[in-house]
DNA sequence: CGCTGGAGTTATGCTCCGTAACTATTGAAA
DNA sequence: TTTCAATAGTTACGGAGCATAACTCCAGCG
C-alpha cells in the first residue's frame, strides 16, 4: 500500500489520509452519511477545520475516496470467495451460494459502508468515473457461474435484451472476457452469463439492501433465509449443478 | 381532504401546508434529499424563513409528511391495480404482473419520491410509528395473489420463517387477515401468502431500486424486462396458474 | 365591535462548508 | 551542514442553513 520510495512525506500524507478515512467512517456508522462533517471529523483527530483540504478536495472528494475503498473491499470479498471456491472445486450451484454469502456477509458486517455503495443517492454527487469499473469488479466472480447454465424460457426476453447489450456496449463483451475467459467462443453463453448476473445483482440488492436498511427488524433475522430462497430460484432456472 | 366546518382558517392553513409539500417535492426531484432545504423552500414560495415553523416543526417533520405521502400514493396505485384486476378477473399470475408493473410504473414516474421510501438511509432521521404500516399497506393486495400458490421446494425454509413470524407477531396475522380474508382458515396459506410477498418485496426492491437509482442506463432500458424475468421465476416457483 | 390567536416578520446564535492569508516545520538539495 | 522551498497546520472570514425568540399585524370568532 505505502510505498517506502516515495519519501518519508508522502508515506505520512497518506498515513493521515487513511485516519482520516477511518475516523470519517467511524462518524458515517454512527450517524449516517448526511451527518458527515469536515469539521467534525477534524475535530475528533485534533486538528481544526481547514487543515482536512489538504488531504481531500472537498466533502465530496472525501465521500468518493470511501465509496472507492467500499467497492475495493467489497470486491475484494467476493473475489477471495471465487478464489476459494475454485480451489475447493465446488459446482455452480455451491459457488452461486458461497459468493452471494461472501457479498452479504460483507454487507451486514458494515452496513453503512455497504449503503454507501448500494445506491444510496447521495444528493448532488456524482460518481466519479471509474465506480461502473468498481462496480463491475464486485459483480465480475458471478459471471462464470451462469456462464454454463441454461437459462429457462421465462428469461428468454432478458437474454436477448443481453445480447444487445453485448453488440451495443464493448465495455461489456471485455468484462465477461476478463472474469469468464474460456467462454468466449460461445455465442450464447455471455448472454447466459450476463443475465444470470444481472437477475442475481438485483436479488442482492434487494434482499441484502432492505437487510442491511434495517427492514427485516422484528421478524426473525430473515435475511439469509431470504437470499437463500431468491438464490434456489435463479440457480433451478439456470439449471445449476 | 380539506373538511369545510373545520372553518376558513383551518382550510386555509391545510392549503398551505400541502403548497409546501408541493414546493419540497419540486426541489426534491431537482436537487436529492439532502439538499432538502427549508429556507428555500420558503424563498420559492416568497415567504422568508421561519414561516414554514407554523406549519412544520423542523426539516425531518417535513421529511415524514413527504414520506407518508409517497407510501400512500404508492398504496394507492398497487390498490387500485389490484381492484382493477379483480374486476376483470384476472389470473394470479396476470394479477402478480400487473401490481408489480403498477409499482414499477408509479416509482419510475417519480423516481425522488421512490427513493424516499426505498430504504434510503436518511441519516438521523428515524421514522414514524406508523411507518410500518404503510409500508405494509403497499404490499398488501400482493398477499391474495400468492394465498392459493404452492411454494416449490426450495422455499420451504422461507416458508417455516413465515410461519414463526405468524406466531411471534400478531399485527403479522392482523395484516394478512385484511388482505387476504378468506384464506385466514388454511394452516399453510398465510405462511404461503407471506412467503411469496416478501418475496416479491424484495425482487421489487432489487429491481425498480436499481432503475429509479439510475444504475441501467446505458443498458438498454432493461428495468421491465429484468422484472418480469423475476416475476416469471417467482410464478412458476409458486405454481401460480 | 373588540380582542385573541394565528400568520408572518426581523434579529440572533449555532454549525458547517469552503477560501484566504498567514506561520512554522522539515525534508531535501547545494 | 546549512539553506530554503514545499508542506502541514493555524486563525480569520463569508456564506448557507437550521432553529428559537420576540415582535407586528390582521382576520375571524364571540
Amino acid at each position: 500500500m505505502v510505498r517506502a520510495q516515495e519519501g518519508p512525506r508522502a508515506r505520512y500524507r497518506e498515513q493521515t489520509r487513511s485516519e482520516i478515512k477511518q475516523t470519517a467512517l467511524g462518524q458515517l456508522a454512527e450517524s449516517g452519511v448526511g451527518a458527515l462533517a469536515l469539521t467534525r471529523v477534524a475535530k475528533e483527530m485534533g486538528l481544526s477545520g481547514p487543515a482536512l483540504y489538504r488531504y481531500f478536495a472537498n466533502r465530496d472528494d472525501l465521500l468518493s475516496a470511501l465509496i472507492r475503498d467500499a467497492y475495493d473491499d467489497a470486491a475484494a470479498a467476493v473475489g477471495q470467495a471465487a478464489a476459494e471456491a475454485e480451489a475447493r472445486g465446488r459446482s455452480p450451484r455451491e459457488r452461486l451460494r458461497e459468493l452471494a454469502d461472501a457479498y452479504r456477509a460483507w454487507a451486514i458486517d458494515e452496513p453503512h459502508r455497504y449503503l454507501l455503495i448500494q445506491g444510496a443517492p447521495v444528493p448532488g454527487y456524482v460518481a466519479p468515473d471509474d465506480t461502473r469499473g468498481r462496480a463491475r469488479a464486485v459483480l465480475g466472480p458471478f459471471l462464470p457461474v451462469f456462464a454454463n447454465g441454461t437459462p429457462e424460457a421465462g428469461l428468454a426476453a432478458l437474454v436477448v435484451e443481453m445480447t444487445d447489450w453485448l453488440a451495443e456496449d464493448e465495455s461489456v463483451g471485455a468484462w465477461v472476457a476478463e472474469y469468464a475467459p474460456d467462454v468466449l467462443g460461445d455465442l450464447r453463453a455471455p448472454s447466459y452469463a450476463l443475465a444470470g448476473t444481472v437477475l442475481v445483482w438485483a436479488q442482492l440488492h434487494g434482499s441484502v439492501g432492505l437487510e442491511a436498511a434495517g427492514n427485516f427488524t422484528g421478524m426473525g433475522h430473515g435475511g439469509g433465509t431470504l437470499l437463500m430462497a431468491q438464490l434456489n430460484l435463479l440457480a433451478d432456472a439456470f439449471a445449476l449443478r
